[in-house]
DNA sequence: TAGTGACTTGAAGTTGACTCCAAATACTAT
DNA sequence: ATAGTATTTGGAGTCAACTTCAAGTCACTA
């Protein structure tokens, strides 16, 4: 697959899947005997996941140590675990910390359909 | 209440404060007659609301406009409860999202937890 | 084989959200 | 009154995460 196709069917753009490969976010891609990068399904499925995790917030750092670690082999096993396990923590904060958020938001459209109805009820009555 | 102290309270640092204040993000506080910013109450819930929303992905732009909207009086209740409905509504995708990257990460960790425990016990067989 | 469009690189530029700085002014304790 | 600390401002600097640029290379196609 070419750099485009790839942009295309993850809705990234090849400039960021340049960047994300040469800080290391993404293992490095095989090129042709041209140079130019030939993706195959396995760095299509790396792109997806650290499009996803990147979405929920985990850091670009903490993935590129994790791109590392995996390319070291089996070794790292405990390691990764380690990280996927710290990351989880702190993904569950952050889910938490938005909960909160929601309800308060909840909260907030609740006294503001309060307010708004008596404010239509006084149009209604031509006031 | 002096910067310094809405800045301990509240844990942002006073030039954050300042920040927020200028480009509108909280309503423009008083102050002393040496033209020292004195926070009210009112002041200091403002700014930890605006911390809460920021810390759940809520973008700059989104509340600026929710605080002018704010202080142009009851007229723009109906549009801030449009505001808050459609934040909500964003903010329940994100956290699907993450919800999604959380069970990744489960499956993940699950993942190495079979891979370590055959690791380990090879060690103890001592191979 | 010449034109056209996609791809390459390293480096510079941009954006959002702060964060720091310098010089001036304000409070506080001695 | 004076030293010392806190606060003020406008503006510059920083950092992460891209994004754009320039100048060259590759690959298809008429």
């Amino acid at each position: 697959m070419t750099i485009s196709e790839v942009s295309h069917k993850l809705d990234i753009s090849p400039d960021t899947l340049r960047y994300y490969e040469r800080i290391g976010l993404i293992p490095s891609v095989k090129r042709t005997e041209g140079g130019i990068r030939n993706y195959t399904e396995e760095d299509c499925n790396w792109v997806e996941f650290i499009k996803c995790m990147r979405n929920a917030g985990l850091p670009i750092e903490v993935l590129i140590e994790y791109v590392a670690l995996f390319q070291q082999g089996d070794s790292t096993i405990k390691a990764r675990k380690e990280l996927f396990l710290e990351q989880r923590k702190q993904l569950v904060e952050r889910m938490k910390a938005m909960q909160k958020t929601l309800e308060r938001l909840d909260y907030k459209i609740a006294r503001y359909e309060q307010k708004i109805v008596p404010i239509e009820n006084e149009l209604k009555n031509g006031k």
